[in-house]
DNA sequence: GATGAATGAGCATTCATTCAT
DNA sequence: CATGAATGAATGCTCATTCAT
């Protein structure tokens, strides 16, 4: 693991203590020193914008591959709503860390807006050719499968639920009830 | 306006303009010393915990009303999402609190810990008595009624769509579809 | 038991507890509303003074008797190093604030000399009039009598040593070799 | 001299004029900002309990000294007691800081654990090869001869006797007897 | 005599950031 | 690339004291 991997890794783990990135805390779990941290990120919004671009990048390569591997609409609605719920089961400490960290999206500014340019044509371009969805805005369509996908995380995040895994079908299915044609 | 009242609403401007409450601030706004913060609250965390109880009530006494003043499932159902979006609407500070302050549940502990009680026992009651309604896990209802309106309120509070008034009768419907038995 | 007694009593707790006086902590182990602590007392020194002068007084009282039960120069001394230890080990926390509390004797000022020339008085007209006792300066005799008694208090107080009480028959003696004449 | 010798240097002084280690008070008079205090010590505490252990150093190397030179138990007892006058009158504010510093005890743990064992060992060492000196539980012994010298020391420091130099002779005297065989 | 809200100076501590080596 | 001493603004908090009721 490099220098730079292993700040971020740091970042990572002193924010999931904390509820944010603070670079004394980076310090110690890291080992590296504080000069190097500078070097290498030139400060604490540039770890905190470059730990969220590479995690936000990571969650949308899943995204992207639930859409391209699915046969058909109700696939790929249902193919988000899962991947969203096994991604946060499988990191909740990034997930914590995409929840909690709207604060810096300004800093990580031109790259993320990149990001989320890409994801939003994929998903769009996929929406346009599925002719078993709705016609909805697509804030709204965004807002109705990812939420309840995303309000369960929350309360797994929280510790008022026991397992995503076994909720993942009923929600994968009002997802779908909710977006398809009648 | 009590000391203890502008002291809260103090609290809540510093959340807005800051992201969190700051004592500091807090006495600039409210005008009292910061002595009598802290006999009123005993400390920035008091403060934070008076706050989000009582805004927490507010909410939820909006919620129980709008079931309450429901003629049948499918307005109950509807009615919950639309409270949701305008509260938010019209609370974005408040909103913006109840969103961003997971930290500190842990100092109103009991008191939340009551408020939550009697709202799950009052929405559970009544999804029980509504036949209407698809038999699903307590907290799968909760994510596919409520979540859509949460990340829709998000989008919104992050600047990122217009008007949720507008989006408001899609988003009650496809909540409604998602739990309405077939 | 009066509100001014309940409030030296919460004071000398006030002060094993923490190693100061603290009025905050006076309020809440007397149950006395601050108001009325300075009704009583005037502040902080007010408190710490006059406890010092009712536990010095009391200290006093049992060293004067030492000396008026005593038949002989011999009893004389030991008794008043018995009595320091025994006085020490019942009362504990009276020997901490003793100890601790130099800081205030401007205060007390007036009241503390008057005890302390009245102690003196005794304690030097005693030893004028005893001639088994070495001619020694009035500071030598009280540093060569008190002091191993107090020292090997100290080391109680601080838990260095299991039981006063064992230790006092040889303390006493030891004093005694040292001040009487071959 | 280095930042670390500046800041306990200062630390002395505040404690002499205040009774206590103020921060402030120590970055007023050694120059160094907070955070380079901070950085060296850690804390009001850490700078308490690194002056402590210097302290408590250089004071027992002079007492290992004074056993060390002596020939014979007279001239070791007796030079115990002078080292401690000696001392105290050359170092009033550490000897001050000393006999007010208990509260820190807990913070320099190991080291001052350490230091005492050293000492204890030295002295018993060489109690247990002099025969002239009387069989005595370790903790009288101690309190036997340094009591009275520790005594005459705090009526000194309290300006309550006007040289301890002119006491020496007569303390150490009384020491001697105190313990020595018939 | 008693109460407790209010005051504000004072203090310890944290933390992002710089820079010489 | 790396290190760690140094900086200083910012902040939460304590606590003695006053005073209107």
């Amino acid at each position: 693991m490099s220098r730079r991997e292993a700040i971020l890794e740091a970042a990572l783990d002193s924010f999931g203590a904390t509820g944010e990135v603070a670079i004394e805390e980076v310090r110690r779990r890291s080992g590296a020193s504080v000069g190097s941290i500078y070097h290498h990120f030139g400060g604490k919004d540039g770890i905190a914008a470059a730990l969220y671009v590479e995690i936000l990048r990571e969650y949308q390569v899943g995204a992207v591959r639930a859409l391209d591997e699915a046969d058909g609409a109700e696939q790929g609605v249902k193919g988000l709503v899962r991947h969203h719920l096994r991604w946060v089961e499988r990191n909740p400490e990034r997930a914590r860390f995409l929840l909690g960290g709207g604060a810096l999206r300004e800093t990580a500014g031109d790259q993320l807006r990149e990001l989320n340019r890409d994801l939003s044509a994929a998903v769009d371009g996929w929406v346009e050719r599925e002719a078993e969805i709705r016609a909805l805005p697509r804030e709204v369509f965004y807002a109705v499968v990812i939420g309840p996908a995303q309000e369960a995380s929350r309360l797994w995040l929280a510790g008022r639920v026991g397992s995503l895994r076994k909720l993942e079908g009923e929600i994968a299915a009002a997802a779908w009830r909710a977006v398809r044609v009648d």
